[in-house]
DNA sequence: CCAAAGCGCAACCATCTAGTTGCCCTTTTG
DNA sequence: CAAAAGGGCAACTAGATGGTTGCGCTTTGG
C-alpha cells in the first residue's frame, strides 16, 4: 500500500482538463455519469455524430483515466472510471490554494496601507 | 441583487476546461497565482515562447474569465481573475454529484442482489 | 445458417490552434 | 529628444483535432 504518489504534474492536468474541454465529450461524460454503463450503439442515437467520432471521443477519455471500457459480447460498454473527476478536482485546489495565497498577501498589503 | 443567474449550460464549462487544458496556459495560471499580477514581457522569460504566443494564450484565460488586465501606462499587467476557479470546480461538482448517484444506484443494485 | 447488430481500423478532409515573424505605436528613460 | 522597453495587430505555417466514409471482423438471433 501506500505507493509514492506520482504527484500529478501541470502536464497531466492539462491532459484532463483538455479531454474535458469538448462539449461533446462533456456530453458523453454527462449522460455516462446519468445513464450508468452504455454502449458506443446506445451512445450514437442521442448524439447527431458518426459512431467513429464517439468511439474517438472515447478513447480521448479514456487516455484522460475518465471512463474505462468492458467488452460483453459483441458489445463494447463504457462507463465513468470510479476515480473519475477526482484528480481534476485535485489539480484545481492545488492551483486555487496558491492562488489564494497569493491573494492573501494582496490583502495584507492593502490592509497595511490603510 | 438576485439576477436570475445564466445557469452555467456545460458549452461554458467546454470553454474554461478547454482553456485549462493546455499546458502552457496551466503554467500561466500557476505562476500568475504565485507572483501576483504580471506584464507580459515578465511572463515572457521565464517561457520558452514568444510575447505573442504568451499573448494569445492570455486571450484564452481572459475569454474563459480567468484573468483579467489592467493597462498601466506602457504595461499591461495581467492577474487571475478573483471569481476564478469557483465556476470550474462547480462545473466538475455537478458533473461529479450525478455521477455518484449513479454510483449509489449501481451499488444497491449490487448489495440487492447479495 | 445467415442476416443484422455492434465495433474496430484506416484513410481522408476541413478546420482550429499554437506558434512564428514583421511592422508600427506608445510610454518611459538616459 | 532619441533610444529602448512594452506591447498590439496582421499574415502566415505546421501540426493537432473533430469529423467523415469505407471495409472487414465477430457475435447474436430468427
Amino acid at each position: 500500500m501506500g505507493r509514492p504518489k506520482p504527484a500529478p504534474s501541470l502536464q497531466d492536468s492539462a491532459v484532463l482538463f483538455a479531454a474535458l474541454g469538448d462539449p461533446q465529450r462533456l456530453r458523453l461524460v454527462v449522460r455516462l455519469g446519468e445513464h450508468g454503463p452504455l454502449s458506443i450503439a446506445k451512445l450514437v442515437d442521442g448524439s447527431h455524430v458518426t459512431r467513429q467520432a464517439i468511439r474517438k471521443h472515447l478513447q480521448v477519455l479514456s487516455s484522460a483515466g475518465l471512463v474505462t471500457n468492458l467488452k460483453q459480447g459483441r458489445e463494447n460498454l463504457w462507463e465513468l472510471s470510479p476515480a473519475g473527476l477526482l484528480p481534476a478536482k485535485r489539480a484545481l485546489d492545488v492551483i486555487e490554494a496558491r492562488w489564494n495565497t497569493s491573494l492573501q498577501r494582496l490583502k495584507a498589503l492593502v490592509e497595511d496601507e490603510t
